[in-house]
DNA sequence: AGCCCTTTGAAGTGG
DNA sequence: CCACTTCAAAGGGCT
């Protein structure tokens, strides 16, 4: 296993920790790893400029990148967070294995203070424990700023980092949610102080004036219990001190920092009648969208992390015990499927005893995985630069744009994912996604189990015809991505799923996947003969499309061990080849090659080659 | 209104 | 163990 900080640990967590704690030493190496991610991205985004129909200027798209621009259309505010997101990641490049600009905020995950999973929103107590996971680092003063739980001053929230508010406002969703993200914010607080801290004493937090706390909405009463360090047991609901494995290992908190601070929320408290801050009605607007905020992170805070998903607490009275319509009611409205309650379809009148059961469970979503989380912080910047709007199409390049990401890259949404399955699990321990089989309309797939060529061509055609062209246009070349190294790792080998993903191929061994996508569905692994589209891709497999698209042979690498390791059916380049083959895959092998990888960035693609094993 | 499409990955089911 | 299915996000397109 490489070593990302010199530091031992075949554990994941210890790395992880590693992670979020590197040495300033490590800088330098750092800053020139951004350089040259940011250069894969740079080739990335040039290439797409280039073929896109915006026909604007590299230039042009690389500040609107660094620069997100109010966009027209930020009513959907998930675009919105996905997009500054993405600014995000292209400044932090990498966060799981560079440092962060802010060496406090490694991994700063904030959800919407919201349960991420409960799509009904009910907080669970469990939800608090998450919220500890991801709020591990945040920019806290000293106990002695805290002192004062009524002084709310500008001082206060100056001494927040902005790189906090970033993520705190990127993952806002307003109406209603700003209460119960501040108090699970001081939850937080409470058992981070000892974090190191990151202050921009200089700045009066520019979102200061956006917060709004009238005792309207919020009763500076006795703090909820639930705001105490301790934290409550998913399962007793009986408050105990958070055990440290509890804790994200990014975030190593020091067991002793836990309940050493006075309630930290005051500073947020207003005075009585007191309106220092206002919020716009129409919630709140990132003023500060390239604000360091993980990328990854934000892929967290995600919209799962909705207000609306925000629990139904009965009797109006927030889940701290205050009492505020406030909260609840905009998340009820917008939600209706509260889990107390029923989702949408269980409204209706009278349903059926079983239905009705059925209907009070809360659906709890399966945790994003690493795609996934790749793709909703990328969507943005894609439709950006590309004139397409549809949803399939973009997601053809973003898969594409997946394989091409260098190992790092991925290694840091395979971890990101791990850690999202882990936080899951941990806040649902009997779920399981079994349990969302079904939910959803059963899809309609094409009972023809790989149906004729004719009859894919029926269908398929279109969307070749659809899609392909806006492919072309966008998707970048596969000779303007610098990284050869873009196969997935093994998401951390110790903890992680077993799905290892394998080495993958260069973007330039498949040029034409989707114009051969009729085709390319036909090709069979190399080695093992079998359809390369892998079982677990549904449209691979049932319906006729998707990963089969490759036309080129696939050659199952770097397995070792991983009996579901995706197998990729494009060539895979010769680095990949030689680093699977030298160990298992993994994000922090991947890490270890990376100086190599610069140096395969420059390689032409004829250096794919099958090594021996 | 609700499914389709499209992507990858995780996890479930069934043989 | 393997093959296959379902779901996760997203949003325009389609019925």
């Amino acid at each position: 296993m490489p070593q990302l900080n010199g530091g031992g640990g075949d554990d994941l967590g210890a790395n992880d920790e590693m992670i979020s704690f590197k040495d300033e030493g490590e800088q330098e190496e750092k800053i020139s790893e951004n350089v040259s991610a940011e250069r894969d991205l740079d080739d990335l985004k040039s290439s797409l400029v280039n073929e896109s129909e915006n026909n604007s200027s590299s230039s042009d798209s690389e500040q609107a990148e660094r620069r997100p621009q109010p966009r027209p259309d930020l009513d959907s505010y998930e675009k919105t967070r996905d997009y500054f997101s993405e600014a995000l990641r292209r400044q932090q490049d990498g966060g799981f294995f560079k440092s962060p600009h802010y060496p406090g905020y490694p991994f700063l995950m904030i959800p919407d203070l919201t349960n991420p999973y409960l799509s009904n929103g009910a907080l669970s107590p469990s939800a608090r424990t998450y919220l500890q996971m991801k709020w591990p680092l945040l920019d806290v003063p000293g106990a002695a700023g805290l002192k004062d739980p009524r002084s709310p001053t500008p001082g206060h929230l100056g001494r927040l980092s902005q790189t906090w508010w970033c993520s705190l406002f990127c993952s806002y969703k307003p109406h209603g949610t700003h209460m119960k993200m501040l108090m699970l914010m001081s939850q937080h607080l409470s058992v981070s102080n000892k974090v190191p801290v990151v202050q921009h004493a200089h700045h009066v937090h520019p979102l200061t004036p956006l917060i709004t706390y009238s005792n309207e909405h919020f009763s500076p009463g006795t703090p909820p219990s639930h705001l105490s360090p301790e934290i409550l047991d998913p399962k007793t609901g009986i408050p105990r001190t958070p055990h440290p494995s509890e804790l994200s290992p990014y975030y190593p908190l020091s067991p002793g920092a836990v309940g050493q601070i006075p309630h930290p929320l005051g500073w947020l408290v207003p005075q009585q009648g007191q309106h220092m801050y206002s919020i716009p009605p129409g919630g709140f607007r990132h003023p500060y969208p390239t604000l360091a905020m993980n990328a990854s992170m934000s892929s967290l805070v995600s919209s799962r992390f909705s207000p609306h998903m925000m629990p139904h607490h009965p009797h109006g009275m927030h889940q701290t015990g205050i009492p505020h319509p406030a909260i609840v009611s905009p998340a009820i409205k917008q939600e209706p499927n509260s889990h107390d309650h029923m989702s949408p379809s269980m409204h209706s009148k009278s349903p059926g005893p079983a239905k009705k059961e059925e209907d009070k469970k809360p659906h709890i979503k399966k945790p994003l995985n690493a795609f996934m989380l790749y793709m909703k912080e990328m969507r943005a910047k894609v439709v950006a630069e590309c004139t397409l709007k549809e949803s399939a199409a973009i997601n053809q390049i973003l898969g594409r744009r997946w394989h091409s990401l260098s190992r790092e890259e991925q290694a840091k949404y395979y971890e990101l994912a791990r850690k999202e399955r882990q936080l899951h699990s941990q806040l649902y321990p009997g779920w399981s996604a079994r349990d969302n089989y079904g939910k959803r309309k059963k899809r309609k797939r094409d009972n023809k189990p790989d149906s004729t060529p004719e009859d894919f061509s029926i269908r398929n055609k279109n969307q070749c015809v659809q899609y392909l062209p806006s492919e072309k246009m966008c998707d970048s070349p596969a000779s303007s991505h610098g990284s050869m190294l873009d196969s997935p790792a093994t998401p951390s080998a110790a903890l992680a799923s077993p799905a290892a993903p394998a080495a993958t191929h260069s973007e330039q061994a498949q040029p034409l996947s989707l114009t051969t996508k009729p085709e390319g569905r036909l090709h069979h692994h190399f080695l093992t003969g079998k359809p390369s589209g892998s079982a677990s891709s549904s449209s691979s497999s049932s319906s006729s499309s998707s990963s089969s698209s490759h036309p080129s042979i696939s050659i199952p690498i770097g397995t070792s061990g991983s009996h579901s390791a995706p197998i990729f059916s494009r060539p895979i380049p010769f680095s990949s080849l030689h680093h699977s083959m030298l160990s298992p895959p993994s994000p922090f092998h991947q890490a270890a090659l990376h100086s190599h990888h610069a140096l395969f960035q420059s390689q032409p693609l004829s250096l794919v080659t099958k090594s021996s094993d």
